[in-house]
DNA sequence: TACATATGTTATAAGCTCTAACTTTATCAA
DNA sequence: TTGATAAAGTTAGAGCTTATAACATATGTA
């Protein structure tokens, strides 16, 4: 496992590395997605990089610091994709609002480790100003979106209240999903009708109040 | 803080414990609330409880077969008061339903520690039979009252497709709810409130289809 | 050129998981 | 009652880990 890695093929020809903290970010990445949130070390990762296992130390304070990075990165990606959908269907519309879930749960299918990184780390979440800020940016798209829909300014309680509303609903389908909670006769159960149908009853109920 | 504990009082007077396992449990749920899923170890465990390092091992195969043994329980207490919420309100009623929302919720935020590790458990999760049934017959109870509001048989789908719903929209708010992403507007937005519309929303979207 | 800084290195402390081998206690069958 | 066996502790230790200290080398700037 430690000797057969093709994450570095040939040994580095200089002392310095050259852009080891992003080469961490990767190979963390990747041994995330291999064997959870869990099963990751930063020994392994230096490794895997090619260098001591002291070097990670120089460009993060600690282990947790280093998921942070990788969350911070992950925060970015997925908000990029939630603007993508949604800039694939007609502005205001509930397409333009599901296509926004869609991505979402795409994201969570694709890098479940970090996904759940991302929600689960416990330690020095809240303290991090920098990851609440860009988890706040990623529900203002929602709000946007159902604003938008619902013909309303950003700032109207009810596209907050329903932006919620989805939020928890996609973010929980995400979850179970991959927990494998979602039992199989739901796993039949088309993605996209699943959020067109709680966007749906979620906006409507909205509008009615 | 470890001298200072006060798990156990007294060194235990004979070479047995008496109840290791069950005080193993109880010793780690405190470290998990406590210190949250990643800050406990299985040495401070038996510290805790009196005990060599080694003694756990007697018990549980390692570490995740403790974790386990822990979520199991928490399953039965969830699935418990679930019931319980339920049963303070008619059957059949909407309020019924969330009834049960709210007993999730509150588990969550009652003991958010042991929360996360039921849905962020990695290893050895989808394994574990006994687990997966626990968790499915939790999801039972919803999918029984919807099918009781909607009038519906047990095994309908449209009873399946609203229980699956609401329980992954309840699943988002308690884990956001936990991991403070709930902002500062809504926090202020009741519970119940948000329950009953969630419910009414997407049965009532159930109903029409 | 020379010094400061950044980025590597090795060595090491302290802690964790888990196993092996040993010891004490409890249980149960004759 | 006794004596074998199993259950539930113990200590010792291998092999990991995180993280720091002290040292080495490269890079860039005055």
């Amino acid at each position: 496992m430690s000797d057969t890695h093709d994450t570095v093929q040939e040994k580095r020809a200089s002392y310095h590395h050259g852009d080891l903290r992003g080469q961490l970010l990767t190979v963390v990445r990747e041994l995330v997605e291999a064997h959870g949130p869990e099963g990751f070390s930063v020994a392994e990762a230096a490794r895997r990089a090619g260098v001591s296992t002291a070097a990670p130390y120089k460009h993060f304070k600690d282990r947790v610091d280093l998921l942070n990075a990788l969350v911070s990165d992950a925060m970015d990606r997925l908000s990029w994709q939630m603007s993508q959908e949604r800039d694939r269907h007609p502005a205001g519309s509930l397409e333009a609002v599901a296509g926004i879930g869609n991505a979402y749960i795409t994201f969570a299918k694709t890098e479940p480790g970090i996904f759940r990184l991302m929600f689960g780390l416990t330690e020095g979440h809240d303290e991090n100003t920098c990851l609440q800020e860009k988890g706040e940016a990623c529900f203002l798209i929602v709000v946007k979106a159902c604003a938008d829909y619902l013909g309303v300014d950003t700032d109207d309680q009810s596209a907050a209240r329903s932006a919620y509303m989805l939020w928890t609903s996609v973010h929980g389908h995400a979850f179970l999903s991959i927990d494998n909670k979602n039992t199989t006769e739901l796993k039949s159960m088309e993605e996209w009708d699943f959020l067109m149908s709680v966007g749906r009853g979620i906006l409507s109920a909205q509008m009615k109040a």
